[in-house]
DNA sequence: GTGAAAGCGCTAACAT
DNA sequence: ATGTTAGCGCTTTCAC
């Protein structure tokens, strides 16, 4: 039933020409007699063609693939694999990268494989699959700054680019934000509006852009002469932002600001704040962090720091393209700045 | 400086054996003698070969990739294809479909090339995709019940199954849920804890399952005796829960329980409510749909109608890997059955 | 149980 | 401008 499908030489029979000659209109090579294009491009037409990409990645060893994957540090058994991909996609966050990635990659006919690597095991077949030249090199999204696999990478060589500076140096590329910067900006805007009893919901702080917005608001702050800040740590995830904010406010009721690491969490935040009489920006401001598609949709909307993630990720898989071409060969880091949405809840 | 990397020639002259022999082992075909599987097996290590999948896929006429496409039946310009992504991932819907389909296909060394489909070029590239035989087979999860792809496969006899039934018939296998069963339960439950005013939340009008609970809900509460039910249209979205639960609360003031056809729109819903004066669950019930990550987050945690969509990713998954294996021919329908998890807000 | 050899469908260097 | 040809690295009969 399913017969043979039509390969090049088929094409050629048809086209009364070489081989060779299709291979070039195929891959739109200059020195083809127009006339003969035309001929080709019938022939190709009528036997529905499609060019087989295994046969054409055995000689030009490319795949035009690239592997996307969203590491964790954790060495979480397989069993939890499941959920954390679930959780992953939970934040609107990776929305986002995908949605910048996907945009660059594909006007380009490059295509993305989708690998979660948060098991030593699952590390390992990243690898593998790299070396077996299924992919031409991997985009990382890291969850946590002490994930072993890009220095994995960099050992073997494997071209790869990250989104977000690894804690420790590793020559690979890759794109970040500044964001002591933006946790600046979020402290101004804070103080600028009246707010004296500040406090902070971090990310969790084995994330290096965890430490470095907690850095950047006690900063600005001691240079203000708020010597102390209450900190609660939490995790990234709404639940995390509500049982912080609680703790927080537990700890010091007087609070009238507060600044979380990213947005899940503001929410979260202004959930809890409600809920406990507190209106918010009236009596509590909360400064978001991210601009996602929650800040929109969060009551009040969100005042937050915005991140151009698409704009990162496209930046990324550019950076990715020109190391496999070879265009590029350096590491290179890309860092972009963020800027302060003003909405209500601030 | 990179060598060439190591082949199945240079490991089968490592160990003093042929290519074939070499190819066996790494195949785990049995008749080898296992004298020489050690010893081939040693000359891997040391020379760090991992075999040329573009070589391999050639001669089996597998890639061991499927394509996981997320399918629009729009005509979008590929501006928005971007946004596209972004938005499809918002919802925690996706997350879970992406989570139920990896911990399907990781075990077997399978992989899946993320794909956006929401126009009719892009559909077009998907076809190519899957004739160029860079993937085994594709996973659709259709955002629109008129999507075009289904059929478009179908007519290329090309191995795919669907998230849910097209709304015109297709000869492709695919899982989807008893959404009327899903509505019953929360019509039940609703009336049984005295609700008597009831509206409803439904998706777009346009999706197949917004029209089935949509449907679902009217018979239950039909049976009943409440012919007539307030119906505000909705997009699945956290918006336009929003937006459809004030339009609702304007034109029935008096309603006193409401079942939305999702949980984001479940969460608008309680927001609006909260807002305008309404306790959850003693003024107004609320069930929504899916079972999500936010029905426990949501403030009142949700009543919601469970859909196992991890469950129904996986027997996706493996009713794909089935038909190419195949193992099986016809187009297969899966059905499965929600339940009702019942928590605060109703 | 193991080896020899024939392709899989394509690109690219070389020849014409 | 077009054709000829030699591989790319692997699997798989078919002999032995």
């Amino acid at each position: 039933m399913s017969r043979r499908a039509p390969t090049l030489e088929d094409v050629a029979r048809e086209a009364g020409v070489s081989r060779a000659t299709v291979s070039r209109v195929v891959n739109g090579i200059r020195n083809v007699d127009p006339q003969i294009q035309e001929l080709v491009r019938r022939a190709i037409e009528r036997t529905g063609y499609a060019p087989n990409r295994a046969a054409r990645s055995l000689v030009t060893r490319r795949t035009e693939t690239v592997a996307l994957v969203v590491s964790g540090a954790g060495d979480t058994s397989d069993a939890g694999q499941n959920a954390f991909a679930a959780r992953v996609f939970a934040d609107p966050f990776f929305g986002r990268v995908v949605g910048g990635i996907v945009g660059f990659l594909r006007p380009r006919s490059l295509h993305p494989v989708l690998m979660f690597a948060e098991s030593a095991e699952a590390r390992e077949e990243v690898l593998t699959y790299l070396r077996q030249g299924r992919a031409d090199g991997a985009l990382v999204v890291s969850t946590h700054a002490d994930d072993p696999l890009p220095a994995l990478l960099a050992d073997a060589r494997l071209p790869a680019v990250l989104f977000a500076r690894p804690s420790r140096p590793v020559p690979l590329s890759y794109v970040d934000l500044a964001h002591r910067d933006g946790a600046h900006l979020a402290a101004e805007h804070l103080l600028a509006r009246g707010c004296r009893r500040l406090g902070t919901i971090s990310g969790p702080l084995d994330v290096a852009a965890s430490q470095e917005r907690l850095a950047g608001f006690r900063d600005t702050l001691a240079r203000h002469g708020h010597p102390y800040v209450p900190v609660a740590e939490g995790g990234f995830t709404l639940d995390s932002g509500i049982t912080a904010m609680a703790d927080l406010l537990d700890r010091h009721p007087e609070t009238d600001g507060v600044f979380a690491a990213n947005d899940l969490m503001a929410q979260g935040a202004c959930q809890v704040l409600r809920e406990r009489g507190r209106r918010v920006p009236e009596d509590v401001a909360v400064v978001g962090f991210d601009d996602s598609s929650i800040a929109v949709t969060c009551r009040p909307p969100l005042t937050t720091v915005r991140q151009p993630v698409e704009e990162m990720a496209a930046r990324m898989a550019r950076l990715l393209d020109e190391h496999i071409d070879g265009v590029r060969t350096d590491p290179t880091a890309v860092v972009f700045e963020p800027e302060l949405v003003v909405r209500a809840s601030a």
